[in-house]
DNA sequence: GAGTGGTCTAGACCACGGA
DNA sequence: CCGTGGTCTAGACCACTCA
């Protein structure tokens, strides 16, 4: 069990501080001639320290240490910026694209809708201190809120469209689920393919009952501590 | 990237229903050769596998088909007796100990008691259709109810102490994490040191803000989704 | 006691990132 | 272009599980 060792070594110069948060580890190699290992015995030990959140992978590019965490407070809304700042963090939004399209087989489910209908689609990915931390995909109903993105294309993005949908939401669905990282997802979130994401999804709906948007984030495993409150009334 | 390609490959196995949940697969050294490999690649999509949730681990014992996950949701007090039969699951809830013990450094603080308290402790393993797939502490605070565990010693842990604590229950706070599951922990849940758990806690609060008690689970990465909604008011 | 998974060694080649 | 991480080979020993 030396990997544990090596485990328990890196982990000692973390929290004594000598390795601060988003600084690259040594190479691999450097790293197990230091340990007096090879490297797939040292890669046994920084994945260990991967799955504890303690260090995380860029594809290809090395291994860093983990900042903490962002407190996730599951609530009806999400609100990224604010939600960083309120932490004293260093938020960053990039809009991918939006536009409207025909819902695919997946949306339509989630959503309860007809084949063939058409919905707005935003993708974003989220930045903590220029890191990336997440890839977020929103779908909203185009019959519901059919000027949406029309009036204004270039804006629309940055300024939330939340202001426009959220007035309606009256019940809030999330899924959690622990979810492999490939492909497309993997590389834009710089994550080497097959590693440990985070999936939240969130499914809003109206008054009526009726399902007005869907919300899939995909979080650096690292990235996010969930946390939420309850009360009875 | 051969380890992508037999790992499609074991999951049209799994797809197809030629293994069926909590089947065990063939062995390492089998697999490797079938797959006309090394153990280390073929255990590269194993673990792959493992990330997915679509397989499992005894330590030392081998891989395993995952059933499909419990739907675990969020709510105000947690009954996994209830929870599995409503979803035509087999639950069985072990009992490993009940005790008044001083709270450590931890539950002080996350009860907000102070030093030298005492709490009730009470440890239960959960299983499905036999399988182990969560272990959970229970710490309730000694000096509101004083007489929780004297009254029955034996049965207080199979009829559950909940129906004792629960009607003061005025808030919930859940904290979600993914953890790493190591030594004592892992054998419990008879995982391999070291893979990925899913931690719950959740803290109840009565009417006056005062912390009742904690509960805290880990639970293997497999076996549940997590959902829960909200609505507003 | 046979076979298993857990751990480890000592290499190798390739494609990509960054200078 | 160099060094990196990603991937892979072909073995080995040990402690444990299970029949």
């Amino acid at each position: 069990m030396q990997y544990i060792q090596i485990k328990e070594m890196i982990l000692e110069q973390i929290d004594g501080g000598m390795l601060l948060p988003r600084q690259k580890l040594p190479s691999e190699r450097v790293l197990a001639l230091s340990f007096n290992t090879t490297r797939i015995t040292l890669r046994e030990a920084l994945s260990l320290l991967e799955t504890e959140g303690r260090i995380y992978r860029e594809d290809r590019r090395g291994w860093f240490i983990s900042p903490l965490p962002l407190r996730y407070s599951l609530k009806e809304t999400f609100d990224f910026t604010q939600m960083a700042l309120s932490q004293a963090r260093l938020p960053k939004t990039e809009c991918l694209g939006a536009k409207c399209v025909l819902a695919d087989q997946r949306v339509l489910a989630l959503l309860g809708l007809a084949p063939f209908s058409t919905v707005h689609c935003l993708e974003r990915l989220y930045y903590l201190e220029g890191r990336v931390v997440a890839y977020g995909v929103h779908y909203i109903r185009a019959d519901c809120f059919p000027h949406l993105l029309k009036q204004d294309s270039g804006s629309t993005c940055e300024k939330n469209c939340l202001d426009h949908v959220s007035p309606f939401y009256k019940e809030t669905q999330y899924q959690i689920s622990a979810r492999a990282l490939f492909g497309l997802m993997a590389s834009r979130l710089r994550a080497t393919s097959g590693s440990l994401g985070l999936r939240v999804e969130r499914i809003h709906s109206n008054q009526e009952g009726k399902k007005l948007d869907v919300e899939i984030e995909y979080w650096r495993q690292d990235a996010i501590k969930l946390e939420f409150h309850l009360s009875l009334e």
